[in-house]
DNA sequence: ATGGTAGCACAGCTA
């Protein structure tokens, strides 16, 4: 099984790349974030058309996730935090196959300090409790998306310049090792600990051109998924495409049980 | 130290 996830910037706008990738890299999931588009404008026969399903939870404008597969959704799905107030449609759980699989587009929090930095520290406390029984419940749970927390200083282009801001700074970087002491795995990280490998770059400032990324798109696995482990990586290409969006799709496989 | 681009929507917010 190959999963994998993609913030995709509109779908509106990417859905002839997420055709195109789901056609030339055929994923057999794919977690989506920043679709920004309500439920009833989701295309949802295009993509059946390829022979992937989908599962969604948007809204206008911003925010908005959506999970895709070739294969059945299976059991119950959740699209909000449980217990956590929030109008913001940023989660989505759905099984496929023997797989738990967690979208979740994690709040960028702006500047360290900012009421959004607080709201971003908030939300991941929630999620992490939320997590605690997704685990409970299923063992073999995948958790990927845009975590908007770059784990530590190898999966950031400039780290001096980066150090303390927003996306790398020690709250953030504790909240995301607190996801991990659940009993998660960056997949990536399985196979692969050299600096210098990244999943977004700004718009701004040319970054993709100037190589000045990050690694913030992420994909962690379960101790019981973590042996089945075959492979873990980024796909740069899409970000290269005509009118990209800021991040390109990264992507683990898992061997059948 | 600041700014820069992209998307949505048509001013200004979010990233």
């Amino acid at each position: 099984m190959k999963i994998a996830s993609w913030n995709v910037n509109s779908l509106n706008v990417r859905l002839p790349h997420l055709q195109r990738w789901l056609d030339e890299a055929k994923p057999d999931v794919v977690a989506l974030q920043e679709t920004k588009q309500e439920d009833h404008k989701f295309p949802e026969d295009a993509l059946l058309e390829l022979g992937y399903r989908s599962m969604f939870c948007g809204q206008k404008t911003y925010n908005g996730v959506a999970i895709v597969s070739r294969l059945p959704f299976a059991g119950e799905c959740v699209t909000a935090i449980p217990g956590f107030e929030d109008p913001q449609k940023r989660v989505l759980a759905a099984t496929v196959g023997d797989l738990r699989i967690v979208d979740l587009y994690v709040v960028n929090g702006e500047a360290v300090g900012s009421e959004k930095f607080d709201y971003k520290l908030r939300w991941l406390a929630a999620v992490r409790e939320w997590l605690r029984e997704e685990i409970a419940a299923h063992p073999n749970l995948v958790v990927l998306g845009d975590f908007n927390i770059a784990p530590d200083d190898r999966d950031v282009f400039d780290p001096k310049r980066w150090r303390e801001k927003i996306l790398c700074s020690t709250p953030e970087r504790e909240a995301y090792r607190s996801l991990l002491d659940l009993g998660l795995h960056d997949s990536f990280r399985l196979f692969n600990d050299e600096a210098g490998h990244h999943s977004w770059w700004d718009y701004r400032l040319s970054g993709f051109e100037r190589g000045w990324g990050l690694r913030i798109d992420l994909v962690l696995v379960s101790e019981a998924l973590k042996a089945r482990c075959t492979g873990a990586g980024i796909d740069r290409e899409p970000r290269g495409w005509e009118r990209p969006s800021d991040h390109t799709p990264v992507f683990v496989e898992i061997a059948d049980a």
